[in-house]
DNA sequence: CTGTTATATGCATAAACGTGCCTATATGCA
DNA sequence: TGCATATAGGCACGTTTATGCATATAACAG
């Protein structure tokens, strides 16, 4: 399917704009996002207790990650068990990926036109 | 291939942890890369003439964007003309699903054992 | 050579964000 | 009830970072 650039850049920002990039982008989250790959399914605790960051900190880092779709959380009495959504990641990926495609159709046409100011 | 755990986590923060994501999180950047899909090939001034910043601040996102592999930059003259790099995008978004199922194969076998505090 | 234009960079400022401390709330145990 | 533990959230602090201005460098036009 052919379309447009507008589209395409349209798309691009949907995409690219959300806050899964954004938890991502965080050398600390993504230690978090390592010691849970490594616990396979923990509590709060359990991660900061591997980590030099505050609980508190780690809490926070935790949050954000389930908001972004990355992690999924389960509460269980006192404890919040965290664990990593890795289809979710997966799907997610797919899909930008897909984008991408889209994206490469549309700008791969017509690169000759350059554009610049009037000098 | 069956991978560990271990070896999962750390391809996971090889993968992650990169100035690719890091430019790709900020809104600013991304209309950036909007306009630049918009405009197909375009120098500082041009791209800049179509965001509400300053042309030195659109000149610094653009040398980011350049650094991470999402966009190539053309000496021309005065000018420096960027274009979007929608293949090495897509191969970089292609790793980074292959490290995403490896991680899947690594994790989703044993995701029942959950490790909490003493408590 | 002079002036204009495009980009790069140093500097200061403001906003965003990570971090840690403290406390409140809630759950479990004796 | 009384106490300990797990988490959530407010608050302040320091760092990072985006932003804008001023200036330097380079290239083109006259």
């Amino acid at each position: 399917m052919k379309i447009s650039r507008k589209e395409a850049a349209r798309q691009c920002v949907a995409v690219f704009d959300t806050n899964f990039f954004k938890a991502l982008c965080e050398p600390s989250r993504i230690a978090v996002l390592q010691e849970l790959i490594l616990l396979g399914r923990a509590d709060i605790a359990a991660v900061a207790g591997r980590l030099p960051q505050d609980r508190s900190v780690i809490a926070r880092h935790l949050q954000q990650l389930a908001e972004a779709g990355v992690v999924r959380a389960g509460k269980e009495g006192r404890h919040v068990f965290y664990q990593i959504d890795v289809s979710a990641i997966r799907q997610r990926l797919e899909g930008i990926l897909e984008t991408t495609k889209f994206l490469e159709a549309a700008v791969g046409a017509d690169l000759c036109k350059a554009v610049k100011t009037g000098g």
